[in-house]
DNA sequence: AAAATAGTGTCTTTCAGACAGTATTAA
DNA sequence: TTAATACTGTCTGAAAGACACTATTTT
């Protein structure tokens, strides 16, 4: 076989697999916003307005714009963010801090099409209350631990339901990385305000992990590792609000790792 | 507005936004598959047979089949892998450990069309040569430390080329999720033999963090880690090439983490 | 015999976690 | 005044890393 026709029948092979012909594959992307509010972990939903799944909830996400208005993947996560939520850069969307988790592709996972979707993880600080954006119904912070992940169905907001598609899967994947990353990186950070104090820090580890931390250990230890925090000068204006001394203020250092890390205290159960 | 006409307008809006009707995005799979060969760190690539990048090497990969034989995105990886190269599942494909890496998505990391890749991660034990698959002009294992990743252009088997698309890119990221991933899971036990020794394992490490490690201290360690190696009650036919004791044999544990972990020795550049 | 390697013993330093204790603030 | 809380001190045990050492094998 000559080099020529050797290249026509690649030619011919790669259209036969082109996907635009005759064999589509849609593209979105699905964003797990996680805050703290009230001292607990809280996650973005918007109720769907449209079925599949009318009326039950589901993470924020939407279409990837792939050619007019072309955008990057963590573009389109930002924008449906933004779009779905009411929320705006101005609003304190600059500081959210966003990273890719993964890819959702299983065959069915969306009934009425083939859909491959780019899930993201978002870790904000507290925000306003969203307003639901164009194709939702409705949109709110809900408690992680309302939603029953390890159980069966549970309830929120009145209703029994469970979320959309296999965005439990998704929302679960998410609350481990977020989980893991507080060991090994200084993101805890991006759950408070520019200027917090150590058991405003404890308490994120302690909404997101699920597990009391020792104040006394914990603030040595923060303090310990070079670059997590620096501080600020200041303290708060007041102590607590059952009494208590007035707290130092830090922000984040310019640590992108924590060494030594902050393990969490119990996973016997996950090693094997 | 009446809920008929809100959901005719979600309707509308959502078609709009389908994108198999004017905003086509299509998917792929690359795989980075790495063994260990000769004591350093190999990864599968593919020479080019078609524009663009035509002659360069590349991971290997190819399109999701979407619809018609719809598969799973691990499936995809799998396929495209046997495919790409020739080898078989009775080949040890089955030992092939897979995980997925990360999906890339810029718009124009393909000169033709909007394509996004879901970049997989493949830990395979030493494995036969690869022959050319479908749509390659040439397969091959290339020395990783060969492809000058940290550096600007280099050698390998007679170029000065790169890789091509964002590929350079993907194959970083790999590497750094495998040096991680070492850390933290007992991993490389999946670049073994099914019974191995523990300087073997060694040599794994050294060959993916690219640092030498203290025999006796790696020795003991390893022993001391719950269920990441038990052993066989074999050793070795031979001691080493060079003298020494027969070695005892070993086979993976249990354990799908390691606690406490080992951590590579100095990182100290990459924590701020 | 010489050199290399497998595997073990020991010491020092670091760090996690338990616990106690002091100073400061709100109620 | 009481209770809660921020923060520090101290002790113990686990673990990492440096180093020395013995035993076994190949050349």
């Amino acid at each position: 076989m000559s080099a020529t026709s050797d290249r026509e029948h690649e030619e011919r092979y790669l259209a036969a697999y082109d996907p635009r012909d005759y064999d589509p594959v849609s593209v979105t992307v699905d964003v797990v916003a996680l805050t703290i509010r009230d001292g607990t972990l809280h996650v973005l939903l918007v109720r769907r307005g449209n079925p599949p799944f009318e009326g039950m909830w589901a993470l924020p996400g939407g279409f990837v714009r792939g050619v007019r208005d072309a955008e990057d993947l963590p573009e389109a996560a930002a924008r449906e963010l933004a779009e779905e939520t009411g929320l705006s850069v101005k609003a304190g969307l600059a500081r959210v801090h966003l990273e890719q988790l993964g890819t959702y592709g299983a065959p069915g996972r969306d009934p009425r099409m083939r859909i491959i979707s780019v899930a993201y993880l978002a870790f904000a600080p507290e925000l306003p209350d969203p307003r639901a954006g164009s194709d939702a119904a409705d949109a709110a912070w809900a408690p992680v631990e309302s939603l029953g992940l390890t159980e069966a169905a549970t309830q929120w907001p009145g209703t029994t339901r469970r979320l959309a598609f296999d965005h439990a899967r998704i929302l679960a994947d998410g609350l481990e990385r977020a989980r893991s990353k507080l060991e090994y990186t200084p993101l805890a950070t991006a759950f408070c305000a520019p200027a917090f104090t150590i058991p405003e820090l404890r308490a994120v580890y302690v909404a997101v992990w699920g597990e009391e931390l020792h104040a006394g250990n914990f603030h040595r230890k923060v303090l310990s590792v070079p670059g997590f925090v620096e501080s600020t000068g200041e303290t708060t204006e007041r102590g607590g609000r059952r009494g208590g001394p007035r707290a130092r203020l830090y922000r984040p250092g310019d640590a992108r790792l924590l060494h030594p890390a902050l393990l969490r205290p119990s996973r016997e159960e996950e090693i094997r």
